[in-house]
DNA sequence: CTAATGACCATTA
DNA sequence: ATAATGGCCATTA
């Protein structure tokens, strides 16, 4: 379980208001392992654990344990603007160190 | 060990 | 714009 522990440390440095991808994440661990950050973060139900601010890398929403329009709700509430169910990465990107 | 699954990605049609 | 394909990796059955 070493593996979500790493992606748990990624996500919980992500700032308020901004978003990070799934690829990207994975990049900063292994390199290639977007599919399996996505089921770390599904299995996962921490709440002190931002999974809300993590999308898919074109921007989308990408999928959410209790369903997209919750995570847009709480993107939304940080001041994430979520168009078309999507999000401006240029904008709201969080470059991870 | 093998096989299947998933909150993914990129390319191609 | 959507649909299908192949690849990717950790976890789980």
């Amino acid at each position: 379980m070493k593996f979500n522990e790493r992606v748990y440390l990624i996500v919980r440095k992500i700032p308020k208001g901004k978003v990070s991808t799934y690829k990207q994440i994975a990049e900063k661990l292994n390199c290639r392992a977007y599919r399996a950050v996505g089921n770390a973060l599904n299995k996962n139900k921490d709440k002190n654990i931002y999974c809300h601010r993590v999308v898919k890398s074109n921007g989308e929403i990408g999928g959410f344990n209790r369903g997209r329009k919750e995570k847009i709700r709480l993107l939304k509430k940080e001041g994430v603007e979520a168009v078309n169910n999507k999000i401006d990465l240029k904008k709201f990107g969080y470059k991870i160190k």
